[in-house]
DNA sequence: CCGTTTCATTGGGTTCCCCAACGATAACCA
DNA sequence: TGGTTATCGTTGGGGAACCCAATGAAACGG
């Protein structure tokens, strides 16, 4: 494209940084609107599919596996055992911990929200060849990663 | 990659709504302590920068062309205002509007924080190549374009 | 002229993020 | 063994970005 010129339109929206932001947020939207349909946020459902992935694990791990403020995992596992969608239970091997595990209706939600979410993302991608698709998921992995 | 196998490692971790939610993260992260070495948010840099490229122009049409509800412009602008980087004064040809415009210490300030952001945007990037960060800004402009 | 629209502003609300503290418990190590 | 250190769940406070609704004033349209 060759821009040097003095001032861009909208320097900013050429930003990685703002583009992010924007398509991060379009795709929150699509997401959490398809979730809602089963009263469900976007973090319930990333909780639940970790869960799911890591059998009965402790609040702490889930929250650095997902990324999550051991705060608002609190309220969070509330909410999915309030609806019994997963069970905490004392580990008898670290007293401090719950072993937290979905159950059969965990399972059964839980593969709902998956569609729910896949075809959000499709949605979101729609602007997108498979191939566009790939490379973006790749990128935006080589930028996420620092892996601090 | 053909993942059809039951449950793959963190499955969420892999849609593009998580990625980007993910990416967006740390690009703000950057962004918002980079820009606050001088004392300013996102948000006002990018309206600062929107005023600068537009030249006088009303709140509300700022408020379109970044992407800010009108609530929260007020207070952006109240912000600009009261730290002399711009001046907001009644357009006598529609006296519901107000003339936004940069003042000198805004342009100022404005060469700075576009430094500021542009090096965060850098480091945000810095493992990509200059074409995959070309690739990785199209493909985010094809997500975010739907144009509503 | 009158209904509709736009503008700036105020108000209310939600979600996600980050930091700090606490009691209870486990792990470490000298 | 005993004493420090670290972890776990929980509670607390707070900020930033987002969205919706309503207001009075002013402009616009037919």
């Amino acid at each position: 494209m060759s821009d040097d010129t003095p001032y861009a339109p909208s320097r900013i929206r050429a930003l990685p940084s703002w583009l992010l932001g924007r398509a991060a947020a379009r795709g929150h939207r699509l997401v959490a609107d398809a979730l809602a349909t089963e009263g469900m946020r976007m973090m319930h459902h990333a909780v639940l599919s970790a869960v799911d992935e890591l059998g009965p694990v402790s609040q702490a791990e889930l929250g650095r596996t997902v990324g999550i403020d051991p705060k608002d995992m609190v309220a969070l596992v509330n909410d999915l055992q309030k609806d019994g969608l997963v069970t905490r239970t004392p580990d008898p091997n670290d007293r401090r911990k719950n072993a937290v595990e979905i159950s059969p209706a965990g399972k059964q939600r839980l593969r709902r929200t998956q569609q729910l979410g896949d075809q959000a993302n499709a949605e979101l991608t729609a602007a997108l060849t498979p191939d566009e698709r790939a490379q973006l998921i790749t990128l935006l992995g080589k930028i996420t990663a620092p892996e601090r």
